[in-house]
DNA sequence: GGGCTGACAGCCT
DNA sequence: GAGGCTGCCAGCC
């Protein structure tokens, strides 16, 4: 419907720019708002590829478990750029995906 | 054109 | 409740 001829790659693009600042969504969530719910991976191997100059929050993206599953010092940046948003951080590095899970149409209810 | 890797999610032990 | 394995999708070699 929207877009459809677009890449994946832009569709994912487009609604993780989306995220409002302070929320997060996992790679599930984008994959299904993409037309993909199982293409969680597809989702990282597309934010993999953003490049620096992109202004996709790709930080804003964590794992069902809210935990973040980058090993590399990107991971550490996440952290830091999360925690900069105002997200905080549970014992083990885990988010609190039941304040922070960014909801698409429920935003704007209570 | 085919096969492997990867920033995940879900089910089983 | 925590840890491990399998399955699915997109991207790159």
């Amino acid at each position: 419907m929207l877009n459809d001829d677009r890449p994946f790659a832009q569709r994912v693009t487009r609604l993780v720019r989306g995220i409002p600042y302070g929320k997060v969504a996992s790679y599930g969530d984008v994959a299904m708002l993409a037309g993909s719910p199982r293409a969680a991976r597809g989702v990282g191997a597309v934010l993999s590829a953003l490049p620096e100059e992109s202004d996709v929050p790709w930080w804003r993206v964590v794992n069902g478990t809210g935990r973040i599953s980058i090993r590399n010092i990107g991971g550490r940046m996440q952290r830091m750029l999360l925690e900069q948003e105002g997200i905080r951080f549970t014992s083990g590095e885990r988010i609190d995906l039941t304040l922070y899970r960014w909801r698409p149409r429920t935003d704007m209810e209570s």
